[in-house]
DNA sequence: ATAAGATGCAAGTAGTTACTTACATTCTAT
DNA sequence: ATAGAATGTAAGTAACTACTTGCATCTTAT
Protein backbone atom coordinates (compact mmCIF):
# COMPACT_ATOMS: atom_id res chain seq x y z
CA UNK A 1 0.00 0.00 0.00
CA UNK A 2 2.25 2.83 1.65
CA UNK A 3 5.61 3.54 0.92
CA UNK A 4 6.08 3.14 4.54
CA UNK A 5 7.73 0.21 6.27
CA UNK A 6 5.00 -1.55 8.64
CA UNK A 7 7.36 -0.54 11.58
CA UNK A 8 7.06 3.33 10.44
CA UNK A 9 3.64 3.48 10.10
CA UNK A 10 3.13 1.94 13.89
CA UNK A 11 5.90 4.48 14.95
CA UNK A 12 4.15 7.29 13.48
CA UNK A 13 0.92 6.47 14.60
CA UNK A 14 2.28 6.57 17.79
CA UNK A 15 3.93 9.26 17.80
CA UNK A 16 0.91 11.29 17.02
CA UNK A 17 -1.34 9.24 20.03
CA UNK A 18 1.57 9.70 22.31
CA UNK A 19 1.96 13.29 21.94
CA UNK A 20 -2.00 13.80 21.80
CA UNK A 21 -3.26 12.08 24.49
CA UNK A 22 0.20 10.99 26.18
CA UNK A 23 1.73 7.55 26.82
CA UNK A 24 -0.68 5.72 29.33
CA UNK A 25 -3.69 6.94 27.77
CA UNK A 26 -2.67 5.80 23.68
CA UNK A 27 -3.66 1.94 23.67
CA UNK A 28 -1.57 0.01 22.10
CA UNK A 29 -4.90 -1.25 20.06
CA UNK A 30 -5.52 2.33 19.48
CA UNK A 31 -2.20 2.72 18.07
CA UNK A 32 -2.42 -0.61 15.57
CA UNK A 33 -5.75 0.65 14.71
CA UNK A 34 -4.38 4.26 13.48
CA UNK A 35 -1.41 2.35 11.88
CA UNK A 36 -3.66 0.26 10.13
CA UNK A 37 -1.90 -2.92 11.46
CA UNK A 38 -2.83 -5.49 13.72
CA UNK A 39 -1.85 -5.04 17.35
CA UNK A 40 0.19 -8.47 17.35
CA UNK A 41 2.19 -7.30 14.64
CA UNK A 42 2.97 -4.14 16.89
CA UNK A 43 4.02 -7.02 19.87
CA UNK A 44 5.83 -8.60 17.38
CA UNK A 45 8.18 -5.62 15.45
CA UNK A 46 8.99 -3.60 19.63
CA UNK A 47 8.14 -6.45 21.84
CA UNK A 48 5.99 -4.42 23.90
CA UNK A 49 5.05 -0.78 24.40
CA UNK A 50 7.76 0.13 26.28
CA UNK A 51 10.37 -0.77 23.44
CA UNK A 52 7.76 1.11 20.75
CA UNK A 53 9.28 4.37 22.96
CA UNK A 54 12.34 3.16 22.87
CA UNK A 55 12.33 3.31 18.87
CA UNK A 56 10.63 6.53 19.05
CA UNK A 57 13.37 8.47 20.95
CA UNK A 58 16.06 6.43 19.24
CA UNK A 59 14.37 7.97 15.63
CA UNK A 60 14.88 11.37 17.13
CA UNK A 61 17.71 11.58 18.93
CA UNK A 62 20.43 12.28 16.49
CA UNK A 63 23.05 14.70 16.86
CA UNK A 64 21.06 18.42 15.55
CA UNK A 65 22.43 19.97 12.25
CA UNK A 66 21.35 22.87 13.29
CA UNK A 67 24.81 23.22 14.76
CA UNK A 68 26.42 23.34 11.50
CA UNK A 69 23.60 25.15 9.38
CA UNK A 70 23.91 28.08 11.82
CA UNK A 71 27.78 28.16 12.00
CA UNK A 72 28.04 28.43 8.12
CA UNK A 73 25.94 30.89 8.19
CA UNK A 74 26.83 33.27 10.61
CA UNK A 75 27.70 37.08 9.93
CA UNK A 76 28.43 38.17 12.91
CA UNK A 77 25.80 40.85 12.24
CA UNK A 78 24.14 40.56 15.35
CA UNK A 79 20.28 41.26 13.62
CA UNK A 80 20.85 38.84 10.92
CA UNK A 81 22.31 36.01 13.15
CA UNK A 82 19.69 36.38 15.72
CA UNK A 83 16.96 35.76 13.26
CA UNK A 84 18.51 33.11 11.69
CA UNK A 85 18.92 31.28 15.26
CA UNK A 86 15.32 31.70 15.64
CA UNK A 87 14.08 30.94 12.13
CA UNK A 88 16.20 27.85 12.14
CA UNK A 89 15.39 27.17 15.76
CA UNK A 90 11.25 27.48 15.08
CA UNK A 91 11.59 25.26 11.81
CA UNK A 92 13.82 22.29 13.58
CA UNK A 93 11.39 21.96 16.54
CA UNK A 94 8.36 22.52 14.62
CA UNK A 95 9.29 19.34 12.77
CA UNK A 96 9.73 17.62 15.65
CA UNK A 97 6.86 18.77 17.76
CA UNK A 98 5.34 15.84 18.25
CA UNK A 99 8.23 14.65 19.91
CA UNK A 100 8.86 17.07 21.87
CA UNK A 101 5.45 17.55 23.37
CA UNK A 102 6.08 13.44 24.30
CA UNK A 103 9.18 15.10 26.07
CA UNK A 104 7.20 17.57 28.14
CA UNK A 105 4.37 15.19 29.14
CA UNK A 106 6.20 12.01 29.72
CA UNK A 107 9.49 13.26 31.38
CA UNK A 108 9.08 11.54 34.82
CA UNK A 109 8.05 8.39 32.89
CA UNK A 110 10.92 8.32 30.55
CA UNK A 111 14.38 9.46 31.71
CA UNK A 112 15.46 9.68 27.99
CA UNK A 113 13.30 11.95 27.22
CA UNK A 114 13.67 14.26 29.67
CA UNK A 115 13.40 18.00 29.37
CA UNK A 116 17.00 19.34 28.91
CA UNK A 117 16.79 16.72 25.64
CA UNK A 118 13.17 17.80 24.55
CA UNK A 119 14.14 21.75 25.27
CA UNK A 120 17.68 22.40 24.90
CA UNK A 121 19.69 19.82 23.41
CA UNK A 122 17.46 18.77 20.81
CA UNK A 123 17.42 22.30 19.54
CA UNK A 124 20.72 24.00 19.78
CA UNK A 125 22.46 23.78 22.85
CA UNK A 126 22.71 26.82 24.99
CA UNK A 127 26.18 26.54 24.36
CA UNK A 128 26.50 27.27 21.35
CA UNK A 129 24.99 30.06 21.75
CA UNK A 130 26.69 30.91 24.34
CA UNK A 131 30.16 30.61 22.06
CA UNK A 132 28.51 32.80 19.85
CA UNK A 133 27.68 35.71 22.08
CA UNK A 134 31.41 35.49 23.41
CA UNK A 135 32.67 35.70 20.07
CA UNK A 136 30.50 39.04 19.54
CA UNK A 137 31.49 40.57 22.65
CA UNK A 138 35.23 40.11 21.96
CA UNK A 139 34.08 41.70 18.75
CA UNK A 140 32.47 44.42 20.24
CA UNK A 141 29.47 43.94 18.66
CA UNK A 142 27.86 42.88 22.03
CA UNK A 143 27.19 44.86 25.27
CA UNK A 144 28.43 43.89 28.40
CA UNK A 145 26.07 41.15 29.61
CA UNK A 146 25.73 38.10 31.22
CA UNK A 147 26.42 35.22 28.41
CA UNK A 148 24.78 32.83 30.05
CA UNK A 149 21.83 34.44 31.10
CA UNK A 150 21.03 36.25 27.49
CA UNK A 151 21.86 32.41 25.87
CA UNK A 152 18.60 31.21 28.22
CA UNK A 153 16.51 34.20 27.53
CA UNK A 154 16.98 33.79 23.58
CA UNK A 155 15.80 29.85 24.41
CA UNK A 156 12.71 31.03 26.87
CA UNK A 157 11.73 33.00 24.42
CA UNK A 158 11.64 30.93 21.36
CA UNK A 159 10.45 27.66 23.29
CA UNK A 160 7.55 29.61 24.52
CA UNK A 161 6.80 30.82 21.22
CA UNK A 162 6.80 27.21 19.78
CA UNK A 163 4.59 25.76 22.56
CA UNK A 164 2.05 28.59 22.29
CA UNK A 165 1.58 27.10 18.46
CA UNK A 166 2.25 23.51 19.35
CA UNK A 167 -0.29 23.34 21.84
CA UNK A 168 -2.97 25.64 20.15
CA UNK A 169 -2.08 24.51 16.64
CA UNK A 170 -2.55 28.65 15.79
CA UNK A 171 -1.26 31.45 17.37
CA UNK A 172 -2.87 32.68 20.18
CA UNK A 173 -2.59 36.10 19.01
CA UNK A 174 -3.15 37.36 15.44
CA UNK A 175 0.43 38.32 14.65
CA UNK A 176 1.96 35.63 12.65
CA UNK A 177 5.16 33.90 13.57
CA UNK A 178 7.27 36.10 11.01
CA UNK A 179 6.37 39.12 12.79
CA UNK A 180 6.71 38.03 16.18
CA UNK A 181 10.48 36.79 15.55
CA UNK A 182 10.94 40.11 13.98
CA UNK A 183 9.94 42.44 16.94
CA UNK A 184 11.70 39.83 18.92
CA UNK A 185 15.00 40.40 17.11
CA UNK A 186 14.21 43.76 17.15
CA UNK A 187 13.99 44.20 20.97
CA UNK A 188 17.26 41.66 21.26
CA UNK A 189 19.16 43.02 18.79
CA UNK A 190 18.30 47.24 20.35
CA UNK A 191 18.81 45.55 23.40
CA UNK A 192 22.44 44.31 22.91
CA UNK A 193 23.96 46.28 20.24
CA UNK A 194 26.48 48.55 22.04
CA UNK B 1 -5.30 15.00 63.35
CA UNK B 2 -4.45 17.81 60.33
CA UNK B 3 -6.07 21.07 59.88
CA UNK B 4 -7.09 20.68 56.57
CA UNK B 5 -10.48 18.82 56.18
CA UNK B 6 -10.92 15.74 54.18
CA UNK B 7 -11.79 17.25 50.95
CA UNK B 8 -8.66 19.49 51.39
CA UNK B 9 -6.03 16.37 52.16
CA UNK B 10 -7.39 14.72 48.41
CA UNK B 11 -7.64 17.73 46.67
CA UNK B 12 -3.68 18.53 47.25
CA UNK B 13 -2.86 14.73 46.67
CA UNK B 14 -4.33 14.65 44.04
CA UNK B 15 -2.65 17.85 42.50
CA UNK B 16 0.73 16.53 43.38
CA UNK B 17 0.32 12.90 41.95
CA UNK B 18 -1.13 14.14 38.47
CA UNK B 19 0.83 16.74 37.91
CA UNK B 20 4.19 14.39 38.64
CA UNK B 21 2.48 11.34 36.79
CA UNK B 22 -0.36 12.55 34.62
CA UNK B 23 -4.09 12.30 34.77
CA UNK B 24 -4.28 8.53 33.67
CA UNK B 25 -1.42 7.14 35.90
CA UNK B 26 -2.09 8.70 39.25
CA UNK B 27 -4.70 6.34 40.11
CA UNK B 28 -7.97 7.05 42.97
CA UNK B 29 -5.53 4.26 44.88
CA UNK B 30 -2.58 6.23 45.32
CA UNK B 31 -4.12 9.52 45.93
CA UNK B 32 -6.36 7.93 48.54
CA UNK B 33 -3.39 6.43 50.07
CA UNK B 34 -1.42 9.62 49.86
CA UNK B 35 -3.86 11.63 51.40
CA UNK B 36 -4.41 9.24 54.17
CA UNK B 37 -8.03 8.42 53.89
CA UNK B 38 -9.89 5.34 52.24
CA UNK B 39 -10.21 5.46 48.96
CA UNK B 40 -14.01 5.17 49.28
CA UNK B 41 -14.15 8.20 51.19
CA UNK B 42 -12.56 9.88 47.67
CA UNK B 43 -15.62 8.79 45.78
CA UNK B 44 -17.85 9.89 48.29
CA UNK B 45 -16.71 13.32 48.30
CA UNK B 46 -16.00 14.06 44.73
CA UNK B 47 -18.10 11.21 42.77
CA UNK B 48 -15.69 9.76 40.26
CA UNK B 49 -12.21 10.69 39.27
CA UNK B 50 -13.21 13.23 36.86
CA UNK B 51 -15.30 14.70 40.03
CA UNK B 52 -11.84 15.07 41.40
CA UNK B 53 -10.58 17.25 39.07
CA UNK B 54 -12.80 19.42 38.05
CA UNK B 55 -12.90 20.20 42.04
CA UNK B 56 -9.09 21.01 41.35
CA UNK B 57 -9.94 23.07 38.43
CA UNK B 58 -12.33 25.20 40.04
CA UNK B 59 -9.85 25.54 43.29
CA UNK B 60 -7.84 27.52 40.88
CA UNK B 61 -10.05 29.22 39.02
CA UNK B 62 -9.92 32.55 40.47
CA UNK B 63 -9.68 36.00 38.73
CA UNK B 64 -5.85 36.88 39.15
CA UNK B 65 -5.28 39.31 41.74
CA UNK B 66 -2.04 39.96 40.17
CA UNK B 67 -3.43 42.38 37.40
CA UNK B 68 -4.44 44.69 41.02
CA UNK B 69 -1.32 44.39 42.51
CA UNK B 70 0.33 45.31 39.12
CA UNK B 71 -1.93 48.46 38.71
CA UNK B 72 -1.12 49.73 42.06
CA UNK B 73 2.43 49.60 41.99
CA UNK B 74 2.68 50.83 38.52
CA UNK B 75 5.57 53.72 38.31
CA UNK B 76 5.58 54.19 34.22
CA UNK B 77 9.10 53.41 34.15
CA UNK B 78 10.33 50.64 31.96
CA UNK B 79 12.69 49.21 33.57
CA UNK B 80 11.12 49.29 37.01
CA UNK B 81 7.52 48.00 35.79
CA UNK B 82 9.22 45.18 33.65
CA UNK B 83 10.85 43.82 36.86
CA UNK B 84 7.61 44.46 38.80
CA UNK B 85 5.59 42.12 36.00
CA UNK B 86 8.32 39.61 36.29
CA UNK B 87 8.95 38.70 39.76
CA UNK B 88 5.58 38.87 40.33
CA UNK B 89 4.33 36.75 37.51
CA UNK B 90 7.49 34.08 38.32
CA UNK B 91 6.36 34.55 42.28
CA UNK B 92 2.70 33.56 41.06
CA UNK B 93 2.89 30.98 38.71
CA UNK B 94 5.77 28.94 40.86
CA UNK B 95 2.70 29.17 43.61
CA UNK B 96 0.13 27.19 41.11
CA UNK B 97 3.19 25.29 39.54
CA UNK B 98 1.65 22.34 39.69
CA UNK B 99 -1.90 22.91 38.74
CA UNK B 100 -0.07 24.67 35.19
CA UNK B 101 1.78 21.32 34.72
CA UNK B 102 -1.47 19.29 34.87
CA UNK B 103 -3.09 21.82 32.41
CA UNK B 104 -0.13 20.95 30.03
CA UNK B 105 0.05 17.72 30.26
CA UNK B 106 -3.94 17.19 30.53
CA UNK B 107 -4.98 20.34 27.75
CA UNK B 108 -6.54 17.77 25.53
CA UNK B 109 -8.30 15.79 28.54
CA UNK B 110 -10.02 18.79 30.18
CA UNK B 111 -10.91 21.54 27.84
CA UNK B 112 -11.22 23.72 31.19
CA UNK B 113 -7.61 23.90 31.57
CA UNK B 114 -6.44 24.52 28.60
CA UNK B 115 -3.21 26.43 27.71
CA UNK B 116 -4.47 29.61 27.62
CA UNK B 117 -5.12 29.23 30.82
CA UNK B 118 -2.40 27.70 32.18
CA UNK B 119 -0.20 29.84 30.35
CA UNK B 120 -1.56 33.42 30.25
CA UNK B 121 -4.95 34.15 31.99
CA UNK B 122 -3.73 32.14 35.00
CA UNK B 123 -1.20 34.45 35.26
CA UNK B 124 -1.55 37.55 34.03
CA UNK B 125 -4.02 38.45 30.50
CA UNK B 126 -1.69 39.50 28.08
CA UNK B 127 -4.31 42.82 27.52
CA UNK B 128 -3.30 43.80 30.33
CA UNK B 129 0.06 44.48 29.48
CA UNK B 130 -0.94 45.59 26.02
CA UNK B 131 -2.72 48.53 27.34
CA UNK B 132 0.65 49.22 29.97
CA UNK B 133 2.63 49.06 26.57
CA UNK B 134 0.47 51.16 24.72
CA UNK B 135 -0.02 53.86 27.26
CA UNK B 136 3.86 53.84 27.70
CA UNK B 137 3.80 54.54 23.73
CA UNK B 138 1.51 57.73 24.46
CA UNK B 139 3.83 59.00 27.21
CA UNK B 140 6.91 58.40 24.84
CA UNK B 141 7.94 55.88 26.77
CA UNK B 142 8.18 53.31 24.51
CA UNK B 143 9.85 53.14 21.19
CA UNK B 144 7.78 52.35 18.11
CA UNK B 145 7.35 48.19 18.06
CA UNK B 146 4.13 46.45 17.92
CA UNK B 147 2.37 46.08 20.79
CA UNK B 148 0.78 42.70 20.68
CA UNK B 149 4.32 41.01 19.63
CA UNK B 150 5.82 42.94 22.42
CA UNK B 151 3.81 41.85 25.33
CA UNK B 152 3.87 37.77 23.82
CA UNK B 153 7.93 38.14 23.98
CA UNK B 154 6.98 39.19 27.31
CA UNK B 155 5.02 36.62 28.03
CA UNK B 156 7.14 33.62 26.51
CA UNK B 157 10.16 34.57 28.06
CA UNK B 158 8.82 34.50 31.28
CA UNK B 159 6.56 31.43 31.23
CA UNK B 160 9.93 29.42 29.08
CA UNK B 161 12.05 30.80 32.43
CA UNK B 162 9.30 29.35 34.99
CA UNK B 163 9.28 25.89 32.34
CA UNK B 164 13.02 25.11 33.45
CA UNK B 165 12.40 26.26 37.07
CA UNK B 166 9.36 24.05 37.53
CA UNK B 167 10.55 20.70 35.34
CA UNK B 168 14.24 20.52 36.71
CA UNK B 169 13.11 21.77 39.88
CA UNK B 170 16.10 23.49 39.83
CA UNK B 171 18.03 26.27 37.24
CA UNK B 172 19.16 24.59 34.11
CA UNK B 173 22.65 26.84 34.32
CA UNK B 174 23.78 28.33 37.29
CA UNK B 175 22.31 31.54 36.60
CA UNK B 176 19.68 32.34 40.35
CA UNK B 177 16.28 33.43 39.00
CA UNK B 178 16.94 36.87 39.66
CA UNK B 179 20.06 37.22 37.40
CA UNK B 180 18.00 35.80 34.81
CA UNK B 181 15.37 38.18 35.23
CA UNK B 182 17.78 41.03 35.98
CA UNK B 183 19.29 40.06 32.46
CA UNK B 184 15.86 39.79 30.74
CA UNK B 185 14.90 43.25 31.86
CA UNK B 186 17.94 45.24 30.75
CA UNK B 187 17.86 43.10 27.08
CA UNK B 188 14.02 44.72 26.96
CA UNK B 189 14.09 47.80 28.73
CA UNK B 190 17.49 48.72 26.51
CA UNK B 191 15.47 47.88 23.48
CA UNK B 192 12.41 49.32 23.90
CA UNK B 193 13.52 52.87 25.52
CA UNK B 194 13.43 55.12 22.83
C1' DA C 1 6.77 -23.04 -7.91
C1' DT C 2 8.20 -23.02 -3.42
C1' DA C 3 10.26 -21.98 0.96
C1' DA C 4 10.59 -18.39 4.30
C1' DG C 5 9.20 -14.49 6.39
C1' DA C 6 5.76 -11.14 7.47
C1' DT C 7 1.10 -10.18 8.66
C1' DG C 8 -3.78 -11.12 9.90
C1' DC C 9 -7.21 -13.31 12.86
C1' DA C 10 -9.38 -15.37 16.94
C1' DA C 11 -9.19 -16.35 21.46
C1' DG C 12 -7.52 -15.99 25.75
C1' DT C 13 -4.98 -14.48 30.23
C1' DA C 14 -3.47 -11.98 34.05
C1' DG C 15 -3.22 -7.71 36.06
C1' DT C 16 -5.00 -3.17 36.82
C1' DT C 17 -8.44 0.35 37.71
C1' DA C 18 -12.52 3.02 38.55
C1' DC C 19 -16.33 2.42 41.09
C1' DT C 20 -20.05 0.00 44.18
C1' DT C 21 -22.25 -2.07 48.17
C1' DA C 22 -22.97 -3.36 52.88
C1' DC C 23 -21.66 -2.94 57.32
C1' DA C 24 -18.66 -1.52 61.27
C1' DT C 25 -16.40 2.30 63.66
C1' DT C 26 -15.38 6.90 64.99
C1' DC C 27 -16.38 11.71 65.52
C1' DT C 28 -19.33 15.74 66.51
C1' DA C 29 -22.98 18.62 67.87
C1' DT C 30 -26.65 19.04 71.03
C1' DA D 1 -25.59 10.29 76.35
C1' DT D 2 -27.23 9.92 71.86
C1' DA D 3 -28.40 10.71 67.05
C1' DG D 4 -26.41 11.67 62.73
C1' DA D 5 -22.76 12.43 59.85
C1' DA D 6 -18.27 11.17 58.27
C1' DT D 7 -14.93 7.67 57.69
C1' DG D 8 -12.93 2.94 57.62
C1' DT D 9 -13.04 -2.00 56.07
C1' DA D 10 -13.90 -5.83 53.21
C1' DA D 11 -15.30 -7.70 49.22
C1' DG D 12 -16.55 -7.57 44.79
C1' DT D 13 -17.54 -6.24 39.71
C1' DA D 14 -17.09 -4.85 35.07
C1' DA D 15 -14.27 -2.88 31.89
C1' DC D 16 -9.93 -2.20 30.08
C1' DT D 17 -5.14 -3.18 28.73
C1' DA D 18 -0.70 -5.12 27.73
C1' DC D 19 0.69 -9.17 26.04
C1' DT D 20 0.56 -14.34 24.36
C1' DT D 21 -0.41 -18.34 21.50
C1' DG D 22 -1.72 -21.01 17.53
C1' DC D 23 -2.91 -21.04 13.05
C1' DA D 24 -4.25 -19.16 8.51
C1' DT D 25 -3.05 -16.10 4.74
C1' DC D 26 -0.26 -13.37 2.01
C1' DT D 27 4.11 -11.57 0.05
C1' DT D 28 8.66 -12.02 -1.78
C1' DA D 29 13.04 -13.71 -3.17
C1' DT D 30 15.12 -17.48 -5.54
Amino acid sequence: MSEQTTSDRITVAAIELISQKGYKSATTKAIAQLANVNEVTLFRHFGNKRGLLKAIVQKFSYAPLLQQVIQEQVTWDLKDDLLLFSTEYQRYIMSIKDFVMIGMKEADLFPEINEEIAMYKTSFSSTEIMNYLSEMQKRGNLVDVNIEATAMALIHLNFGHFLSLARLGVNVSEITTEDQLKTNIFIFSRGLTP
